[in-house]
DNA sequence: TGCAACTAACTGACCGGTCAGTTATTAAAC
DNA sequence: GTTTAATAACTGACCGGTCAGTTAGTTGCA
């Protein structure tokens, strides 16, 4: 019970070492990444990791799968729900989303170590490629022909809007997280969020309407 | 002058050896990269590299302080020749200039490179920051003013512009690095760069005008 | 309640391989 | 003959993974 005390909870072993493995691949790479710093993070001997995991590779990839599953379902959710009704408010909704997960060190951090780690485990690349990409492009193009049979949306081809929507975030996790360069003005993410979608639904020429 | 023989080249070696380091650095990561491989690559022995740099770490800033030159020009020649007279061909010729560029994996393993390692790097992430981010910060504030004086854009958030030009542009190229994902119509970079101009430039919602 | 006998979780020293960086040596060029 | 480019062999630190041993906790029995 107490804080001191190293109790036993084999069954929360996993999800703790995996936090840890998260958190120092994140910060050093996974290729840099020690396996006792891991253990140390998770209060744990480095031999009691290999209890639970086969080898350091098995983590990434337990990883890697946790995070795929969670965001499909997400990005499928997100869209389905809120699309039939009023695209607009929807893809306001998942750019909202979306950067507020990628101002979020925590939550933006399995995707940013797929994003750098991907090119050298194919099987990684593929998974996610399948799991997380296709389906967001799919939440997409039902997005934009909802959006187009409303009359709310123009015609535009799915490739694009998705890198439309996801590459602008995509860059606003970047440069924070890489560089820690930030906006000057918009400093809330929801300011951000909304600008973007401002920029992205009426576009950089004025318009007569609105 | 024959293939077999080890001739003396000093003055080519630095950058054979960088061009190498590059290569071998986009494929392992710079961790994971062996001094012997990019030896091996540049056509030398481990032993001969350290005649040129002093450490492995010292290739990887050379390599970023490269490319943070070239790419801080560029931006800045590419935005200034142009935005005066025609912001929105400047727009255009930008975002054309950079999807080609980032389609080329030569040319974009640079950034590739510096966006992967930066955070690991603090130095190397602050000169990139200072050096190519602010620089093409300023650039595109100085488009969107011209573009606003001359009527042709409505006014912008700079930060919130330059995400959503660059932004695209990146995640469209992580999505083929990293994932081997391309679009499913527009095959040609030229037709993604227009894709991606109009988009930004008339937005997702109908216009009465156009 | 007290006390062995047992088990599962865990530890940390160790092994073997890898690799950044060094050095002794060779050979071309002038 | 001296200098410079280059190599191949070497060193030492580091780290993934292993394993013999320890400790925490449980069960059976009085």
């Amino acid at each position: 019970m107490s804080t001191k005390t190293r109790r036993r909870r084999p069954e929360a072993r996993p999800d703790e070492i995996l936090d840890a493995a998260l958190s120092v691949f994140v910060e050093q790479g996974f290729t840099a990444a020690r396996v006792e710093d891991i253990a140390k993070r998770a209060g744990l001997s480095k031999g009691a990791v290999y209890l639970y995991f086969p080898s350091k590779e098995a983590m990434l990839k337990a990883l890697v799968e946790q995070s795929a599953g969670a965001l499909a379902t997400a990005a499928e959710r997100l869209v389905s729900v809120g699309a039939p009704r009023d695209p607009e408010a929807a893809l306001r909704g998942v750019i909202f989303m979306m950067i507020t997960a990628m101002t979020d060190p925590d939550i933006s951090a399995a995707p940013r170590l797929v994003l750098t780690e991907a090119h050298r485990f194919p099987d990684i690349a593929a998974h996610y490629r399948d799991q997380v990409l296709e389906t967001a492009r799919r939440a997409i193009e039902t997005l934009a022909a909802d959006g187009v049979e409303a009359g709310t949306f123009r015609p535009v081809d799915a490739d694009i809007l998705m890198r439309c929507i996801g590459g602008p975030c995509l860059g606003h996790m970047m440069l924070a997280s890489a560089f820690d360069f930030h906006p000057k003005k918009l400093k809330e993410p929801v300011d951000v969020a909304d600008a973007l979608s401002d920029l992205l639904l009426h576009g950089l020429k004025p318009r007569e309407d609105a």
